[in-house]
DNA sequence: TCCATTTTTAATCAAATGATTAAAATGTTT
DNA sequence: AAACATTTTAATCATTTGATTAAAAATGGA
């Protein structure tokens, strides 16, 4: 490495940026409708430098998509592997946090499932989603509620998708609902807001409800 | 054209086929990933055809694009205009046709939200989607039932996003939630057919709630 | 049957795109 | 400073891809 430890602080190391710009382009157009050109003058480097760190476009896109997935699913699974904090604590965690996140980064969920939809084998396989989910303190508490009769539908599932649901699809969706209401963006993410503190709310009821 | 009018019952014309098989293709792979000789091959035609009846590749997709966002849209439309039938059946209506239309187009919901991201202004200008939906019986009704203080969230968006979003996610969502729970797709379509009953009940709890 | 029109095909083009190469520039070590 | 290693650049390649063209085939009407 020709750079010294400590002389750019503000910037990065060129692999960091073509990493970083990758990630902008890949989130916002997709694997497919991405230029290994459109990266490059994003990071403001030689297009041959992309292939020199990175040997192809799929490869440096395999990193971001990973990076991505794991960004997004470790918060998840750590609100719900949490054993103190109690079932409706965690559905605040997680339209709090992810109402934050999303807002951030608005691209990602659309992204992300869209990609999935092409390769969710190959690309779920390295990550141990599964077992950290399934057997999350979230799921056994919800069947402990199941089993005290405070929540009436018993399949988790049914809860776990009501509540991302609620969160995640309105930003899916932002263009259409947008194009119907007239809300410009700030309005948009003022309604989202409004939602952290609703949505779990709503859950509550909706898992009583019968 | 040289086709007789009666000649085939179960063939079609060159130019539907075509529209037939970018119809298919454009809503798994999306545009840019898409080739003008995959359409060709789903077709059985020659290359040359797609140009010859269709002009350019995106000519075609605007014209599957127009018709997938209308063919959505008509339905919700329809239902929400509707003067007679209450809000509760209204949201059955919804959970109903819209569950049993996307298991039959899985890959429409997100098709439509992915290339909507790209060109929203462009694709939504042309379909009078805004007035239909903001001016319909749903909304009226709805701001009746907060009158009378039966619905407690006076948004009218938030309760249509709630709608959509407890019908529509998981089919955008599915690969994920099947890595994570080991459904195959039989199961995955048994879960969301229950769904038809449950949203229902689930949303009028949460419009009730406070 | 003959002719004009429409439809289809095979061949080809030009531009875009992912990737490589050889040389230049920069940094490190001796 | 000299030698070596790393990083960057400009030029180029091979393939893919959307589109066109000219000719052939099919079709329908006179």
């Amino acid at each position: 490495m020709a750079k010294s430890k400590e002389a750019k602080i503000v910037d990065t190391t060129t692999e960091e940026r073509i990493k970083a710009a990758a990630r902008v382009v890949f989130h916002k157009k997709g694997y497919a409708a991405t230029r290994t050109r459109d990266i490059a003058e994003e990071a403001g480097i030689n297009l041959a430098l992309l292939n020199y760190y990175f040997r192809s476009k799929e490869k440096l896109f395999d990193i971001i998509m990973f990076e991505t997935i794991f960004g997004f699913m470790q918060n998840m699974a750590m609100v719900l592997n949490e054993e103190k904090s109690t079932l409706e604590k965690k559905v605040e965690m997680i339209a709090f946090n992810y109402i934050d996140f999303i807002t951030k980064e608005p691209n990602v969920p659309i992204f992300m499932l869209s990609e999935l939809r092409n390769n969710a084998g190959r690309l779920l396989e390295k990550l141990p989603v599964k077992q950290l989910i399934m057997t999350s303190a979230f799921f056994r508490q919800h069947q402990e509620a199941v089993a005290k009769g405070k929540i009436t539908e018993p399949n988790p599932l049914h809860f776990l998708m009501n509540l991302l649901s609620l969160v995640v699809f309105p930003f899916i969706a932002q263009p259409l609902l947008q194009g119907i209401s007239n809300l410009n963006e700030t309005q948009f993410n003022q309604l989202m807001q409004e939602r952290k503190k609703l949505i779990p709310v709503w859950v509550k009821a909706m898992m009583k409800a019968k």
